[in-house]
DNA sequence: CGGCCTGATCGAAGCGCTTCGACAAGTTCC
DNA sequence: GGAACTTGTCGAAGCGCTTCGATCAGGCCG
């Protein structure tokens, strides 16, 4: 491995001009610069990233938890942190990924052992454990999702509430008058993940402002847990028109048993999905949804957390305003029978 | 943050006896380590990473590299990236995520920085570009996936050859006699992804042996891909009875589109499905398939790279056997019209 | 024209850890 | 009973980098 010292004898300079070529931290005259600079290349230089770490308390490194479930839709999740690891790079960071197993003392281990600058935690819980040592810890910090309580804590979400009232408001000016969500699994809102419960808020504050019933059904996804779930949903509210589905793994079954049982979309039934873009649109009836942004959760994210290292953090809330998209699957209520 | 040093002043011993303590790599009283322990504990003590990785050379972190594309099926490269980041903590290790987009380069900085001890190379195609720089890196390396010269270099995969030639062996043991084969999307071939292709030549040569008429067709996935894909198969081999589905976004349109022909599954037409247990086992028609074994591969991965950082290396190709699990979707073939 | 400021460079100190050699104090063995 | 080990501990040297003065040569001002 070729090292400062080496690349500076090449140069014929000093090793700490060497490194203010490299940091830019003072000022080197141009020809200085070229000659380090082209001994940099002629001898592949690479700073060694321990050696910097060390001498500048800084990794340069983001970690980013991601959960260890899989009850939630891994999908968005991948894009998500793909989208982290990519806008990190961007900004000269490198991203670590830990997974939720190892649960908070993940955050002691990282924030103790300064092996990341930053941290960004994914699937953030109403109460979350992790949340008290991250701001104990002293670190620059960023949730993507919203806990009860975010004081101190910069967050980065999409806003399910609006989310769920631009659902509701949607079907409910197509006329629909009795409205059912199907949301997610049953252990996402035992867990009090934020974004679930918060849609439904909205679901529910939009239905009472605009006069529609509204019932709400978990559902682990799948055909035979979807089945259950319509099931119940038309026998105890055979009047439903429309459909708000939370759960990518409901809405392809959904779609189906619904065909199966006659009811034509939209023109018996609409349906509003809430998932990925190319989810949507690769349906088997292309569908309505409110798009979750994934890429952008990520790069936003991300920019926050560059901001605070920076010392230019905001710690606030970003909720990034939800968009829908009109597609195949929503129209006008049926004339009541 | 606390040092080794404030570690050794409270415990009353020197700092390298801490250290010896910490890595077990001399004797120690079991007085001494004792109280070392308790001032650890006491005091809060996280190693330095930084620190540790200049002084030991090692980083203890490994680089993974997925593909940024998002052709392919992401919860399986999800799948495998979280088993990876777990199995590499239970050896001491952590992740670093790097995504497909600084493409070859990558491979250069993370070597050349000493950031990572190791890597892990996902959606290999035959003619890697990395490849080279990885041998050159001289960095121990293992590889998801199967390159065309996979020689000095470790590769973890799932059969894909075993995996078509046990499709095609099913399905011919049912006495079906024309096979259609429903693969990735075109592009992904065109990028000679191994697996892609390996599992056509597996098809090909069971076929050949069992004497079965095989058409292979790409496909995007999707609703409308597959509909043009199994429309041109049909036309073009009317006596079609089996298929083979190796592109997770085709498995329900496929099986959507056989119903709409009023082909029921199995009478009609056998499928079988090369794709996580998981999604065989939700689809539409509980699919026969041979599971793409997602945590397994990441887990060999991670145990083969710290074996070659132990120097235990084998650099050998692991290849994982194909496991087929009968489900509703195949039986006998029709007797023929 | 002497003092001062600016710009460019250097030297040295350290960041917190690992690891090697040294050494004192037992143990073992013939 | 001492040579030859073994065991447990320490001190010091460095890993490769950043960064803080310090230095030195000019340019500028009154």
């Amino acid at each position: 491995m070729v090292t400062l010292a080496e690349v500076a004898q090449h140069a014929g300079v000093s090793a700490s001009t060497v490194s203010y070529v490299l940091s830019g931290k003072r000022s080197i005259s141009a020809s200085t610069r070229e000659r380090v600079e082209k001994s940099i290349q002629r001898l592949g230089y690479h700073p060694n990233a321990g050696a910097r770490a060390l001498a500048s308390s800084r990794s340069n490194i983001i970690a980013l938890m991601v959960p260890l479930r899989t009850d939630m839709y891994v999908p968005v999740m991948m894009e998500i942190a793909i989208a982290v690891a990519t806008t990190a790079r961007t900004h000269g960071y490198d991203v670590l990924l830990l997974t939720g197993e190892e649960g908070p003392a993940a955050v002691r281990r990282i924030a103790g052992s300064s092996l990341a600058d930053a941290m960004i935690l994914m699937d953030v819980e109403l109460q979350d454990e992790r949340l008290p040592l991250l701001r104990e810890a002293g670190r620059a910090a960023v949730l993507i999702g919203l806990p009860a309580d975010p004081s101190g804590l910069t967050c980065v979400d999409l806003d399910f509430e609006a989310t769920g009232a631009l659902c509701v408001e949607h079907l409910a000016g197509f006329g629909h008058r009795e409205i059912a969500v199907i949301g997610e699994a049953a252990a996402v809102y035992e867990r009090h993940t934020g974004f679930a419960e918060r849609t439904v808020d909205g679901v529910r504050a939009k239905a009472r402002e605009t006069g529609v019933r509204v019932l709400h059904r978990p559902c682990e996804g799948g055909y035979a847990a979807t089945a259950g779930t319509l099931a119940r949903i038309f026998d105890e509210r055979p009047g439903t028109t429309g459909f708000v589905v939370q759960n990518e793994a409901a809405v392809e079954p959904l779609l189906n048993l619904l065909r199966q049982q006659g009811r034509a979309v939209p023109e018996d039934v609409s349906v509003v999905a809430i998932c990925p873009d190319q989810v949507a649109a690769q349906a088997s009836v292309r569908l309505t949804s409110v798009a979750i942004p994934a890429q952008e959760m990520g790069r936003r994210a991300v920019e926050q957390v560059v901001a605070e290292l920076a010392g230019r953090g905001t710690g606030e809330v970003e909720l990034l305003a939800p968009e829908l998209t009109v597609r195949a699957s929503t129209g006008p209520a049926p004339a009541r029978a």
